[in-house]
DNA sequence: ACCTGAACAGACAGGTCTGTCTGGAGACCG
DNA sequence: CGGTCTCCAGACAGACCTGTCTGTTCAGGT
């Protein structure tokens, strides 16, 4: 049990939120633990009790992104009524960090770049990417369309393009071209599906 | 006049072959001077007075990097005949690259995820992103379409989304998903081009 | 009142990185 | 044949990074 808080928050949750903002900021390798546990206001010991190692507080830093994406991204469709409309909104959604002044790109996709080796960042990738994937292809099947698979491919293609256009061309406006594209694609294998259905 | 080469090629051009394959295989960040200049069979005195600093040899890099880039696209472009196939035949050029077993990515969002200070890397990505985004409005205003500029917008993002899903998954077949995902959006404008063309 | 345990502060070792500097070897030119 | 120029080899300084360790402080349980 957690003691001897400088304010109400636990030593773990003060470097995962330190960390957080600067790994995020700054990218994971070039922040130094002695940045991150100065902000947290935290010992080195302490960090390296909670966490092991440097690899280990990166892995979490993801998992605690990747929570938190998903979090926002499932609250954010909630008001779309339809599947077709929830498939749209997931670009809507993504649109909404894009005008962020902190907005640095994907996190998964720095972190990538920046730590060629580290299982740890590899797997917690991994899972974000799996995650993504399966929330296309889920409202995909509900949609109705003919061949869920390959528009969940085509749209992730989309959803990662249009974050590496907003990140690195600094333009927010990327979200209206990915959104109209997204329309286009998803309503067109939506009328294949429709079609396709009536055939068989 | 350079002398007492190892090898044929100049101190520099040694250089900059040993610094392309390293900085993209494990980025600009982790990849050492040391590393550099020992697979160059170098001095370290050699890499300094050529290029002043590191951070010029990275932009160095970068700017081979785009020039091979470009010279690979326009080769490869040429055997297609209509403005609509070369538009379609960027992905089909890009795509080429994610069967190499050495394929990393896009160099430039790995450089740009890497240095997030660092005036040469965004510079040299602004260059790269200028021509890229040039490339596909000069093919879409030959191609007769209504609207170039919002074309050349989504099939940039349809173009940053093919590296992405294929260096983070690790999946080549990214490409069969964005060449169709490119062959409908760039037909559909044809045709709305045309359309727009027969009422004006 | 005492003990346990978590947390803080900071020194420290061992390594890596950039960039500079010295010394020497070889090639070209006058 | 001497001067100059380019280059190699490697030591070096100064900074930074990770991870360990010591000592202290303070809260809570018994």
């Amino acid at each position: 049990m957690p003691t001897k808080q400088t304010d109400g928050t636990s030593a773990r949750a003060r470097l995962l939120a330190a960390a957080g903002e600067l790994f995020y900021e700054e990218g994971v390798h070039t922040v130094g633990i002695d940045r991150v546990i100065e902000r947290a206001g935290v010992a080195k010991a302490t960090l390296y009790s909670a966490f092991g190692c440097k690899d280990e507080l990166i892995r979490a830093y993801l998992k605690a992104r990747h929570a938190a994406t998903q979090e926002r991204m499932m609250r954010g469709l909630v008001r779309f009524d339809t599947p077709r409309d929830r498939l749209i909104g997931v670009f809507e959604v993504q649109s909404l960090s894009f005008t962020d002044p902190g907005f640095r790109g994907c996190a998964f996709v720095g972190a990538s770049a920046e730590a060629s080796s580290g299982t740890a960042v590899q797997e917690a990738t991994a899972d974000y990417r799996a995650w993504v994937q399966s929330l296309f292809r889920d409202l995909a099947v509900e949609a109705g369309v003919a061949d869920p698979a390959t528009l969940a491919r085509q749209l992730v293609i989309l959803y990662d393009g249009a974050g590496i256009s907003a990140w690195i061309d600094r333009d927010p406006t990327a979200a209206i071209a990915s959104v109209s594209l997204a329309t286009a694609v998803v309503d067109a294998a939506i009328a294949a599906g429709r079609s396709a259905g009536q055939r068989s």
